[in-house]
DNA sequence: TGACAAAATGTTACCGCTACCATAACCTTT
DNA sequence: AAAGGTTATGGTAGCGGTAACATTTTGTCA
């Protein structure tokens, strides 16, 4: 193919143009794109080849500020690092752009503040939509969501009063669950690690849901058992270390976060531990990496894509119209029991 | 906070609502957004006062329609869940959201015409540049971004003739120097695991590199050790498997993509396979889990930070005017040598 | 074949903002 | 205080489409 030469200042071939060659008006060549059923046969035949052979690409900045109508949909998330999200966004992206609609994607990294200002980012974009995974925002993001009138749904907890749309999975649950698991499996001293706790309600619910489980078992809170560490490999096998140098050891360790279950086996390894016989392990992100190892280790099986999917069929029902008074759905999760307990 | 209540049909405030207010025009509003030192201070501070009273967000659609300058860059990768595009992304989402820039990020499932439609629909969103990772392009994709005229920066390989810019290391190189690598540390039979190859240049190049390197040390081509895997750990198992079924084994293999060297390794321990005594491994991409695993896996670092924020960084400048001149960026590799060879 | 509804197409105004040029306000300077 | 140069502000006309209504063409049936 001859390269073509770069112009710059191109402002391109106008639905104009393409209504002239055509023989028709601007309003036709708009309906054909739009809303094929409504043009003949036979004129559409025409502004088809006529686009064809211009090289005509609508403008959408034009028609959606002329339609009040964006084909765009915003999706906040703390991190694009966290292979966590990809599952959860590509799920939503299928459903998305399978009916034309765009994502726009940022990271707040953590910070309400900065979430604030993405969605101003984003409302100033017109989103037609918006998916959260946060579920802390500041006054000033609630009041602008809420305003806006587009439909925004939460996916990082599920809540009882979402802004508007709660798509998820109990944190709280899932964390008691799998430490009344780990209980009924007989462990005794259940240590928890637990994610970074600030601006972050997910790590703190999962650390209450540990703490509420060892309530009603009625075992007295250690707190030498509990550690907070980031979300890494590293920081996995740090927090094994702390809890191997305390008094009394844990005979088994719950991982509340990502990938530190696994950086916790590799440290397992490296110091000849046998898992789940010296030390028991479990996770609370189901990585693919956990059911691999070995031994392979058990984890909370969430239902990331069910969240994407979900949240965003939800949103397109919303934007058809359809206000399904749908305000909580619970996705749920499960227990996948492997070798490590 | 009181929930307040959502209208659906508000169109909310406008630019000409925050100039009534202030008593100025439109014009010294929209000024005063846009380029602040251009309006006196007394005057700005009214407007901000209005805006913020009023709760005003500019509608960027109108504004980039109006201006011909949008601020949106696209990204489009042929997946959103491989996580090794995340560092990549998110290097070149921290430079362009610094200076206002938002993201557009969409997925093409490695089907060049997906590729083209999202190319459409990107230009059609009027983005101000884009970054593609594949290197494989339709024609009218490689059309349409010819006549845009905006910056577009190709990825996934260094490219001698780049449709534009490339920002990139050489595949083929670095597979030819691991391959090397294996052979002088006195590997005889290695054994090479590739991505699949269709529509995917950068496991073509991969491959090549490694037949180089074999033709470079007149070693001939042994076709039994060349396998086509898919990206995931079972894949990489099952190749391993495959490769320990023919008759010459191998005593090291070089699996070319992703986490499939992990998903061996994890296939070596069950089948209490000794790293490297028994087989040797070596990995394209370093991941997290390959230097924390037992043994650590010899893998080669690819720029993938500095990918991405040098292709943000092209693209501003590009924005801003500066016709760099470049074309093709080579940000190199390394290989990272541990305890699997 | 004329009347009338339905389908296809056209006309006009405007979406909400910014470029461009015009004008007004504010300083200097002599 | 008038002249001249800045600096600050305003008016007007689009950007490239689409909504809403008007008009024309087509089809149907008595």
């Amino acid at each position: 193919m001859k390269k073509a030469s770069r112009s710059g200042d191109n402002r391109g071939v106008l639905m104009n143009d393409v209504a002239r060659r055509a023989n028709v008006s601007p309003m036709t060549v708009s309906r054909a794109l739009s809303n094929p059923k409504m043009v003949s046969e036979k004129t559409r035949t025409k502004i088809l080849d006529a686009i064809e052979q211009t090289g005509y690409v609508p403008n959408r900045l034009a028609g959606s500020l002329a339609s009040n109508r964006s084909n765009t949909i915003g999706i906040i998330l703390p991190s694009l690092k966290n292979s966590l999200f990809a599952e959860t966004i590509q799920a939503a992206s299928d459903v998305l752009s399978k009916k034309g609609y765009l994502l726009l994607i940022a990271d707040s990294g953590h910070l309400l503040e900065e979430e604030e200002k993405l969605v101003e980012a984003f409302l100033g974009q017109r989103v037609r939509g918006m998916i959260l995974h946060n579920t802390l925002h500041t006054e000033r993001t609630m009041a602008m969501i809420s305003n806006s009138g587009i439909p925004v749904v939460e996916t990082g907890d599920l809540l009882a009063e979402p802004m508007d749309i709660s798509v998820s999975y109990s944190n709280f649950e899932a964390s008691k669950a799998m430490t009344m698991f780990l209980a009924k499996k007989g462990y005794k001293r259940i240590g928890f690690v637990a994610m970074i706790t600030e601006n972050n309600n997910r790590a703190r619910l999962r650390r209450d849901g540990y703490l509420a489980a060892l309530s009603e078992l009625n075992i007295g809170v250690d707190e030498t058992l509990m550690i907070e560490a980031a979300s890494s490999l590293e920081a996995g096998r740090d927090a094994l270390t702390k809890l191997l140098a305390i008094e009394i050891k844990p005979d088994a360790v719950f991982f509340a976060g990502d990938i530190m279950a696994a950086g916790a086996a590799f440290e397992c390894e490296s110091l000849n531990l046998k898992i789940p016989e010296d030390i028991a392990i479990a996770s609370f992100d189901d990585l693919a990496i956990l059911q691999h190892m070995t031994p392979s280790i058990t984890s909370l099986q969430i239902p990331r894509i069910a969240i994407g999917h979900e949240a965003a069929e939800i949103i397109l029902n919303r934007i058809k119209g359809q206000e399904t008074g749908v305000v909580s759905k619970d996705l749920g999760f499960e227990i996948a029991q492997r070798q490590s307990t």
